[in-house]
DNA sequence: TCTGGGGTCCTAGGACCC
DNA sequence: TCTGGGGTCCTAGGACCC
């Protein structure tokens, strides 16, 4: 282990709910939930506003209405939050080549391999100066956590929270670790902790005097080892940047459990489509096929098969998915069907045929109908979502607070708006569309990479600070200068219902939606269509590296690419 | 209170091979 | 002929993380 603390965990502070705050300005300082809004969903993030009533990540939502019903409740909007997180690990990568996420909003860095500090004094230094770039950048605040391993310095960051930077001086980590729970150390969830109660260890302490022997008794060898060494401040995990993703995978679970046979099979036919459309975007292939299936009683089973080589044919994943199915007994109802690839290669089986061959067999119709699906048609069916982007074509940028009733409620405001006002639609306006999240903060110098906003939204010099941002808000600017005369859409003008606008007191953030409302219709999981639930981050990152072989096919140490035609 | 979605790593047993 | 040990692969399940 280093002498100096030099490794930096990034944790930014309630990062969804953060992020529709600083978007929202009517929900600023407000309990803000973002989740699965369906009967089913569970918290993603809760702002601090919100932890107070008990409110916290992982909560059914149910729950989390029971406790604080006057909070925001919204759905998780994954581009705008990647595209933040891009601008934060973009940030991090300026410190050090060593960076390695952990998520949307975390992340490692070794300062020492960048440079950037090599004593207590620098470290701190710089991780201050992050802080404050990534206020500046972003408009949003992250704690910081530098100690001399990777566990000292996530536990610091949990210790700075939120909004603060703590150091731990080496030599102070085992008196500092010995009186927390074992709770605190990263790999002791709820089973590892009640195992080690009923053997009476609560504490680091006790854990460390416990001895390894006994630990790997009570554990396992490789948790009993881990855990004895952390016990003892000793870990040398280092800092990787590159990690290759080992397995890709979908799951839906569905609103009410589904007793139909027939429609099981569909939808595990959908979902190896889903899959194969993930596995193809990130350019790999895989050979074992795993189906998921969580029962009535929440009882999860899994089934794998293992194929001769990798593949990324729709109709060949397909295939196994159904087979695996015909092995699974579904009678008393599924409530989560899942289908993923593992065995991962960056190339497949036909590459290989395809040097051999000197006619490639063309295009399966599959693969057309899964790219027809890929693009989910938006206009289809206009449902909207709490949280959801929208722009009308007279008041210009908003967000969904809620609808149900044929009706939709939207909230007029930007992120550098003063709180707007609510205004209330029939669902098919034709005035209303919906929207590419706009911008944090308006600075061209750090463009978000997702879509950004008109032009018009850029102009001028950007504000430095909040309060200069504050103070220059453009109400509705940007809504008549986006686009030419095909932005005036639809013959029928606005179609303002009757209640337009009851407008709210601005202190009435916090109703954004009605419970149950955004999800009328049956059980037609109308949060999960863009882009599914989640929980503060998905990992899934993808390197453009190359996949190893699989050892059965590539001698030694797997390294060496094959030519691709 | 009633439990999401996307991952990683570990364990353990059986098959198979040497 | 009987007994065996080690290594790798496959499958299933579980804990954990965010």
């Amino acid at each position: 282990m280093r002498n100096a603390p030099t490794i930096l965990h990034l944790d930014m502070d309630a990062f969804f709910a953060a992020v529709e705050q600083a978007s929202k300005p009517s929900l600023r300082g407000k309990a803000v939930v973002v989740g699965g809004l369906g009967p089913r969903g569970v918290v993603a993030t809760a702002s601090y506003e919100a932890r107070v009533f008990g409110v916290h990540s992982a909560m059914p939502m149910a729950q989390a209405r029971r406790l604080a019903p006057n909070a925001a409740y919204l759905v998780p909007r994954f581009t705008l939050y990647r595209a933040i997180s891009e601008q934060v690990m973009a940030l991090l990568r300026e410190l050090s080549p060593l960076v390695e996420p952990l998520s949307l909003d975390e992340a490692f860095v070794d300062l020492e391999a960048g440079g950037t500090a090599w004593d207590e004094e620098s470290a701190r230094r710089a991780g201050e100066k992050l802080r404050a770039d990534i206020r500046a950048v972003t408009g949003l605040t992250g704690s910081v956590g530098l100690a001399a391993s990777k566990m000292l310095a996530k536990i610091a960051s949990e210790q700075a929270k939120p909004d603060g930077l703590v150091l731990i001086e080496p030599g102070t980590e085992r008196d500092m670790l010995a009186p927390m729970p074992v709770r605190t150390l990263p790999g002791v969830g709820p089973a590892t902790g009640d195992h080690l109660r009923r053997a009476g260890i609560t504490t680091v302490r006790e854990l460390a005097e416990a001895g390894e022997d006994e630990l790997v008794r009570l554990l396992g060898k490789a948790h009993g080892q881990a855990l004895y060494a952390m016990a003892h401040a000793r870990d040398e995990r280092p800092v990787v940047a590159e990690r290759e993703a080992k397995s890709v995978s979908v799951e839906d679970t569905y609103d009410v459990d589904i007793h139909d046979r027939l429609r099981v099979g569909l939808e595990v036919q959908r979902l190896a489509d889903r899959c194969v459309r993930r596995l193809r975007g990130a350019g790999l292939s895989g050979r074992t096929i795993v189906l998921k299936v969580r029962r009535y009683d929440f009882s999860t089973l899994t089934r794998s098969e293992t194929l001769r080589g990798p593949t990324d044919d729709p109709a060949v994943i397909r295939e196994a998915a159904a087979r695996l199915l015909d092995s699974v007994d579904t009678t008393g109802g599924v409530r989560l069907l899942g289908v993923g690839v593992s065995g991962l290669a960056d190339y497949t089986q036909e590459d290989l045929f395809a040097q051999a061959m000197p006619v490639r067999v063309v295009e399966e119709p599959e693969e057309a109908a899964v790219e027809a699906e890929a693009e989910q048609p938006e206009a289809a069916e206009r449902q909207w979502r709490a949280g959801q982007d929208v722009r009308h074509a007279e008041y210009g940028p908003g967000w969904v607070q809620g609808s149900g009733l044929g009706r939709v409620t939207v909230r007029f405001e930007t992120p550098q708006s003063e709180p707007g006002r609510v205004r209330t639609f029939f669902v098919d306006d034709p005035a209303l569309s919906s929207a590419e999240p706009l911008p944090l903060v308006a600075d061209p110098s750090h463009p978000p990479t997702c879509p950004g906003p008109p032009n018009s939204a850029r102009r001028g010099v950007p504000p430095r600070t909040p309060e200069e941002r504050r103070d220059r808000e453009e109400p509705r600017g940007r809504a008549e200068s986006r686009g030419g005369p095909d932005e005036v859409r639809g013959s029928g003008g606005v179609r303002v219902t009757e209640e337009v606008c009851a407008t709210e007191e601005a202190g009435d953030g916090g109703r954004a939606s009605v419970p149950g409302e955004v999800r009328a219709r049956g059980d037609t999981r109308i949060w999960e269509r863009e882009e599914g639930p989640g929980r503060e981050e998905s990992r899934g990152q993808v390197s453009s590296e190359p996949a190893s072989l699989p050892k059965s096919w590539s001698g030694s140490g797997g390294e060496e690419a094959v030519s691709r035609p």
